[in-house]
DNA sequence: TATGAATGAGGGTTCATTCAT
DNA sequence: CATGAATGAACCCTCATTCAT
């Protein structure tokens, strides 16, 4: 979906409420305030504030195609991507892993889920197609291993979000991965 | 703090409704009519809602003693019990890890962030002793051992939380544990 | 039904306020500055507008028992009953027959519908009875007759509810109910 | 007055919605949905929505000239009119007879009343010339005549608006016609 | 210990209307 | 002749909290 000029703007707006203060600070009469405008104005753009958190909520996809390939090294390609992201907005970092936030309601969820979903699968290709190669070990099952790479990236991300952007969130998700390359990786003998 | 029975029945009533339906439905209202009296006799009980989702967050506490182990296998206990509490009262997961919920308010955070503190330290304390004693592999700096256990243990309880106990979570948990066990410990050669 | 002092209250202001200004004057807030409290307060004694509304259409009803009465005196009996009510109440007189005002939400509409097929059901009765007992003419139809009864009383009514009660409802009511007995009771002959 | 095509345009949609979902729905910005313009277009052509409202009560006019009959038979050419008039634009039944639509404003109000007086005028001048030539019996009143024979219509028209067109009207008023010439018309004697 | 009644603040949303383009 | 963007006023409703009883 295209979003007009305007439309970017208030969802900036409101995913910078939403991090700031949570779904209770995150009202039509402050987004409106945000961008300069009454409250009706808002509506001239958005239908509902429903839409304008539907919206928000497409920050929270990458643009990441997963391909065919195997193994550790292109699930990190798909970490750093998330990283760049987080680091470019990083507002991001402090509602991305909230799915509770959008919990109370059916339709978010909905959404959501679906994009987890698509994201899960991905990485789970890469791991199966991994192990199957011999490039990851297989002692470990699909659902651990898949656990064990992205929990702590989550944890880290939000730790970040939360620390209000602490520490340099990119030297330590390379400190991250390449601890996941040593426990993961089967290293290829000569 | 002690607690009056009517005070658990609260709790234990706010714990639910935020389980539920997320901070939104946690309302004075809900909490009393689920208990079966009018809104004021709740405050007869806790002085304001603050009080009462201050005293929800003690529920996340553990009352576990942080002793002088060394290696994963406290760890482990550490997060068995979590795990225990968790499935004792399963509305704890969909709320545990969501820091977000309580971010809105200073107030919280601050309770939130001491308690999140105090486990972290324990935690990295037997990680520590670990390495030293030559029980966890030390390839790996301590950061990065700490948020892959934890992230993990996160992610399985959140998961666990939002499919609505839809997974047996005591041996997911123990699978967890397995895997970590194999990629962090050292093993004794003979 | 029952209803608290209070609550009656708002139906009366309700009722003056749709009488004087038609539904778009029934606000909430209206209803609340006319019984001197703040909009919340009316929330306390009726759950929404709806239920105000459907409340005051209770008002519409008629305390009276159709009974196995034939010819036209009962009817009259029933004409004579909406008299007075409406002229112990005159706000009535410019809403009564107004289903208009109600046509908006299906809701009200069955609630209505339902009252006025009661009414009409039991003046058919009478008419009917009357006519094989020969008390009333039979060379007009029923649908007829009743339109011919409650066609003028209706017209009656609501003349007298936008003169803002400009004439003597009473007599001019008994006037009508002569006429229609000249025309249509059948005069015994001796 | 003349209207443009795009002014008859707006007063049927502006009469379609007040029919089909009352004066909640009669709305700027749903007319303007309603012939496939934005809300400002629709100031083109009328300076407000009052100024559209009255036009719309235009319609309510009948082009019916009264001449210098007398009796019952004009006053039934009347309404014979008035029912083609209803028949050729069912959304006029629903909205004709309901004087509290436009009960909220004066201005309105007025315009309203002026077109009934107009009519019951006409329609009183015709029974008084029948009662003096003999016509019409004389033993009933005029405002009782009136009333008894523009009630049943109006009840008529009004049944048939709110039936969705669920019955015939124009047989039913030609029966309708028929029973009140039988009660009011005096019969020649040979 | 509990209730009934109330309140100020604020929530999302719709409306008729205006103005620059 | 029409639009996009905006606004002030108003709407219904919910919230945490208080107070007299």
């Amino acid at each position: 979906m295209e979003y007009t000029l305007r439309q970017e703007e208030i969802i900036t707006a409101a995913l910078h409420l939403l991090a700031s203060g949570g779904l209770r600070s995150l009202t039509m009469k402050r987004i409106a305030d945000a961008i300069g405008v009454t409250e009706p104005a808002v509506y001239r753009h958005f239908r509902s504030k429903s839409e304008i958190i539907k919206a928000l909520l497409s920050r929270f996809d990458l643009a990441v195609e997963f391909g065919n390939g195997a193994g550790f090294e292109p699930v990190a390609e798909f970490i750093r991507a998330r990283v760049k992201q987080v680091m470019a907005e990083p507002d991001l970092a402090r509602v991305l892993f909230a799915e509770e936030f959008f919990m109370e309601s059916e339709d978010y969820s909905r959404e959501l889920v679906g994009m987890m979903h698509r994201h899960k699968e991905g990485v789970l290709e890469y791991l199966r197609a991994g192990q199957k190669a011999g490039l990851i070990r297989s002692d470990i099952g699909l659902d651990e291993l898949f656990r064990i790479i992205m929990g702590p990236v989550r944890l880290l991300i939000k730790q970040w979000g939360l620390s209000g952007g602490g520490f340099d969130l990119e030297s330590k998700s390379e400190d991250l991965l390449a601890a996941l390359k040593i426990l993961l990786e089967i290293k290829k003998e000569v």
